[in-house]
RNA sequence: GGAGGGGUGGCAGAGCGGUUGAAUGCACCGGUCUUGAAAACCGGCAUACCUUCACGGGUAUCGAGGGUUCGAAUCCCUCCCCCUCCGCCA
C-alpha cells in the first residue's frame, strides 16, 4: 500500500499510476482524500471529548483520595454522561478509518519511471536476448513426448491420485528436479544469499502483507478449518519473515534464497500453453528475496536479475528479458523483468522468471522498517523479489534443447555435478 | 488431545484499580572528569497517529480482541503464543 501522506501530497501522480496499471478509476483517490479529511476530524473531536474525560477521571481519584465523596459524585455523574457519545465517536472513527483502509488497498503501487506505459503484454518490452535458438536435424520434438518416452513424469497417475497439473516425477525426471534445486540454491548461497526453508503454509496475516489477499485469494489453497492458504510461491513466507520488525541499517542488505512447492490453483486458466509441464496446481521454484535500503533497491533489482540470467547461461538455454509494461506488471510492482527461455518444441517462449522491486508497496503492509545509522525514526525498506527459477519450464526447456535424433537427451555440462549423470536414455 | 504456569520497553525485571508510558538494573547515545581509556557522576533513550509555521499539546499501545468501572498493565470473558508435566507420534 501507498503512504496516505504521499497520496495527499501528491493526488495527481497517484491518479496517474492507476490510470497507467489500467486497475480502477482514478476517482479513488478523490474518495480516499475526502475519506481522509472526515477521518482527521472524527478522529480530533473523539481524542478532545477523550482528553476531558481523562482529566476528571483523574480529578475524581484525586477528591476520593481526600475524601471529598460529594464532589467526586458530581465528576462521575457527568463522566458518566459522556460515555455514549464518546462511545458514538469512537465507532464513527473507527469506521471511518476502516473505509479509509479498504481503499487504500485498492490503490496500485506507482510505476517506476522507465517503465513503458502500455495496456496488455503486447507492450511489454523484450530489452535483452541471449543465445542462438538451437537448430537441429531433425523436428524437434515437445518435452511432453521426450517425457513419455523416458516415463521421466506421470501426468496420468498424479491425476488419479490428486488431480491434473499434479504429477509425479520418477526416475532421472526426478533426479534431475532434485539437481535443479540443488544447483539454485548452491549459486544463489554462493552470491551472498542466505538459505531458508519456510513453512508452506502461511495464515491470513501474511497473504495480506504480500498482497495475496483480500483480492487474489482465488489463486490459493485454503486448509479453511485452520485459516492457512498453502503458499502460491516461498516470496509469501520468505517475505513475512520480518514482518513488524525493525531492522538495524548496517544489518541491511538481507538476502534470502528459498526453495519450495509452490501451489496454485490456477482457477479459470485455459488456453494453449498449458500442455505437459506448462502450467501445474504444484510445482518446484526457488525463490530470491531481498530486503534492502531505499535508495539501493534499482541497483538490488539489476543485480537480482543477473543472478537469475546467470542461472540460464550456465544451463546453456538461450532466453530473452521483458521489462513489463505498466499495464501487465501487477498491482504490486514498481518495476518488473520477465525471463523467458526458448522452447524448441513449443516453438514459443516460456516464463521461468519474474523479478519485481516492490519498493516500499510490500513493506509498508508488512510493517518492514529499518533503523539509520546513529539512530532516528524507523524508515520503511523496500522489498525485491525474483524467480531463480521455476523447475517445471527450465525441465521443459532442458529436455527439448538436449534431445538428439535417436530420443536420447543431452543435458548442459553445468548440471552434471549435481545429476550424476549426462544424458536420458536412450 | 489433557493438566498446570506464563506473556510488561532492545534485554532483564517490578507493578496487580487512581499523575504508571510504566520503578530498578543492563545495553545504547550525549556530556563532565581523564594525557587517553576505564570507573564515577549528570543528562537522554519506545511506537503509531491527530494537532501546531514552530516550541509544544493530545490520543492510543503492558500478547490480540471484547467487557466491567468515573478511571484498567492491574478485575472478567474469548482467542493466540510460550514453558512444564502427561498422552499420541515422524
Amino acid at each position: 500500500m501507498l503512504d496516505i501522506q504521499f497520496i495527499r501530497d501528491n493526488p495527481a501522480v497517484v491518479k496517474e499510476a492507476i490510470d497507467k496499471k489500467r486497475t480502477g478509476s482514478p476517482d479513488l483517490v478523490d474518495r480516499i482524500l475526502e475519506l481522509d479529511h472526515s477521518w482527521r476530524q472524527a478522529v480530533t473531536e473523539h481524542q478532545e471529548l477523550k482528553t476531558e474525560a481523562n482529566a476528571s477521571a483523574q480529578q475524581i481519584g484525586a477528591l476520593m483520595k481526600s475524601g471529598q465523596r460529594d464532589a467526586a459524585q458530581k465528576l462521575i455523574a457527568r463522566n458518566t454522561e459522556m460515555k455514549s457519545r464518546l462511545a458514538e465517536l469512537e465507532s464513527r472513527e473507527r469506521s471511518l478509518h476502516a473505509n479509509l483502509n479498504g481503499l487504500l488497498y485498492e490503490i496500485p503501487n506507482i510505476p517506476h519511471p522507465t517503465v513503458p506505459v502500455g495496456r496488455t503484454e503486447e507492450d511489454n518490452q523484450v530489452v535483452h536476448e541471449w543465445g542462438k535458438h538451437p537448430s537441429f536435424s531433425f523436428t524437434p520434438r515437445a518435452h511432453w513426448d521426450l517425457i513419455e518416452q523416458h516415463a521421466l513424469v506421470d501426468f496420468d497417475r498424479g491425476a488419479k491420485v490428486s488431480g491434473a497439473g499434479f504429477p509425479f516425477y520418477r526416475g532421472q525426471g526426478a533426479r534431475l528436479q532434485r539437481s535443479l534445486v540443488q544447483f539454485f540454491l548452491d549459486t544463489a548461497t554462493r552470491r551472498g544469499y542466505t538459505e531458508i526453508q519456510p513453512p508452506l503454509v502461511i495464515n491470513e496475516d501474511s497473504a495480506r502483507g504480500t498482497g495475496q489477499l483480500p483480492d487474489k485469494e482465488d489463486l490459493m489453497y485454503e486448509a479453511k478449518r485452520d485459516g492457512l492458504y498453502l503458499i502460491p510461491t516461498a516470496e509469501v513466507p520468505v517475505t513475512n519473515l520480518h514482518r513488524d520488525e525493525i531492522i538495524p541499517e548496517e544489518e541491511l542488505p538481507l538476502k534470502y534464497c528459498a526453495y519450495t512447492p509452490c501451489f496454485r490453483r490456477e482457477a479459470g486458466s485455459h488456453g494453449k500453453i498449458v500442455r505437459g509441464l506448462n502450467r501445474l496446481h504444484q510445482f518446484d521454484k526457488v525463490e530470491l528475496v531481498q530486503f534492502v535500503h531505499p535508495e539501493r533497491s534499482y541497483d538490488a533489482l539489476e543485480a537480482l536479475r543477473e543472478d537469475a540470467e546467470a542461472l540460464l547461461v550456465a544451463l546453456e538455454l538461450p532466453y530473452r528479458r521483458l521489462l513489463m509494461s505498466t499495464g501487465d506488471m501487477g498491482f504490486t510492482q514498481a518495476k518488473k523483468y520477465d525471463l523467458e527461455v526458448w522452447s524448441p518444441g513449443q516453438e514459443q517462449w516460456l516464463e521461468v522468471s519474474s523479478i519485481s522491486n516492490f519498493e516500499s508497496f510490500q513493506a509498508r503492509r508488512m510493517n518492514i522498517r529499518y533503523r539509520p545509522d546513529g539512530g532516528g525514526k524507523p524508515v520503511v525498506l523496500h522489498t525485491l523479489n525474483g524467480s531463480g527459477l521455476a523447475l517445471p519450464r527450465i525441465v521443459a526447456a532442458l529436455l527439448e534443447h538436449g534431445q538428439q535424433a535417436d530420443g536420447s537427451i543431452v543435458l548442459p555440462a553445468a548440471l552434471h555435478p549435481w545429476t550424476g549423470f549426462d544424458t536420458i536414455g536412450p
